[in-house]
DNA sequence: CAACAATATTGATAATCATCATATTTTAAT
DNA sequence: ATTAAAATATGATGATTATCAATATTGTTG
């Protein structure tokens, strides 16, 4: 795919005109990874702006017994990098984002990105749509860490998106929710013999939805 | 204090002129409310934008089994509210914001807000930095909640602010932590116990830095 | 479909921390 | 200085969840 290619296939820059795409044209690159691939350590600088065109990322953080902490996922067609603040000229990584399919990048230097657009009032509010975002993703974390025990966390994840449940493999959804996969085992059991899911052949079924709501809802 | 001086008194509103702080005085008000009133409770709407201009804050959530979690102390002079979409014209708290001191209490109509300020361009540029502080808040509790355990949050404390640690009542420090005042009592035995720091008169003083920093940089 | 690898479950155990009750110390007020 | 109140410390216990190891199940590939 060609960088101007790229740039129109995100919602980011859909407010540009030609000329302006042409602009940032020149200094962006478009560069494919693999799987596995870092493309910023935390606490560590850059002076690159990056989207993800395509594949798929996540942001993760180690802990002091070398475990990952899992943060959340980050989709195509959005902003990959963390804003930390407005006045410097790099970016400041909180978390660790590893690409997790293979990919394609847009990388845009910030520096100049900056004088060219964001100090002329351009983009400034798609901007601040992407760190509201990512604002509201470390919400959830928060949400679901701090005021969850872990059968709440799996009821929750079951009534907000049953399907995603059943098309993750059970190691996966335990990284999400920071359990460990023997303790969702025990979660999905007791569920089970409480008569509000049931699992066949793997697949979860509600069967109890109020009882399931009731939860996580207090 | 006149609603003309409270808006001088922030620094958010620093960059404007004569004509635009009356324009905002009009649609302002200034009240004060005693400690322990609650301006915002979660998952609420509101149509004020609400700045402390004097007193002191907290924001916490409430978890399943009625605990409260605290998040943050908002200082004077900052926003109160949290922004989580620049679409609509109300705002949608995440967490409950109480006040904990007698407090001056600047309130903003929104929607107006927007029309008359906003979509001028005009205070963009600190209504994203008070995003950013707002995410920052975020990703510190983050750190301290998910990569830390009990000593390594009352270690990392101690480093980075002892006069903060020594003037706070250890009841605050550990709703501040996230641990039980127990808890913070034993921890405290501990780093005596190892040589790390020493207690006198219920004063912490570091005896080796290197090893407390050791505990959470790991 | 046999055989191996990858996942998931189960059991046993241990770590961490909260909770509750009680005792001690500190602080403030008369 | 004495007493009451508040804050902190200590001991006993329990809840939750991780960890590790063993077993069972499922999926994949020659």
């Amino acid at each position: 795919m060609s960088i101007k290619d790229a740039l129109k296939s995100i919602d980011f820059f859909a407010t540009l005109n030609s000329a302006q795409i042409d602009d940032l044209t020149s200094i962006s690159t478009i560069n494919n990874y693999n799987k596995n691939y870092v493309l910023y350590y935390e606490k560590k600088q850059s002076n690159q702006l990056l989207f993800l065109v395509d594949g798929l990322a996540k942001a993760y953080k180690i802990d002091k017994y070398n475990n990952e902490i899992f943060l959340y996922y980050i989709y195509k067609n959005s902003l990959l990098s963390e804003i930390s603040n407005l006045k410097n000229d790099f970016l400041f990584s909180f978390s660790n984002i590893e690409l997790i399919q293979e990919s394609q990048i847009l990388s845009i230097d910030y520096k100049q990105f900056k004088e060219k657009f964001l100090n002329n009032n351009l983009l400034n509010i798609e901007f601040t749509n992407e760190i509201i975002s990512h604002s509201q993703q470390l919400q959830a974390l928060v949400n679901r860490e701090f005021i969850f025990d872990s059968i709440a966390k799996v009821a929750m994840m079951i009534d907000s998106d049953l399907d995603m449940f059943n098309n993750l493999q059970r190691n996966n959804i335990s990284l999400i929710l920071h359990i460990n996969p023997a303790t969702l085992s025990r979660v999905l059991n007791r569920l089970k013999r409480n008569k509000i899911i049931d699992i066949i052949h793997g697949e979860v079924q509600v069967l109890d939805l109020l009882a399931l709501k009731a939860i996580f809802e207090g």
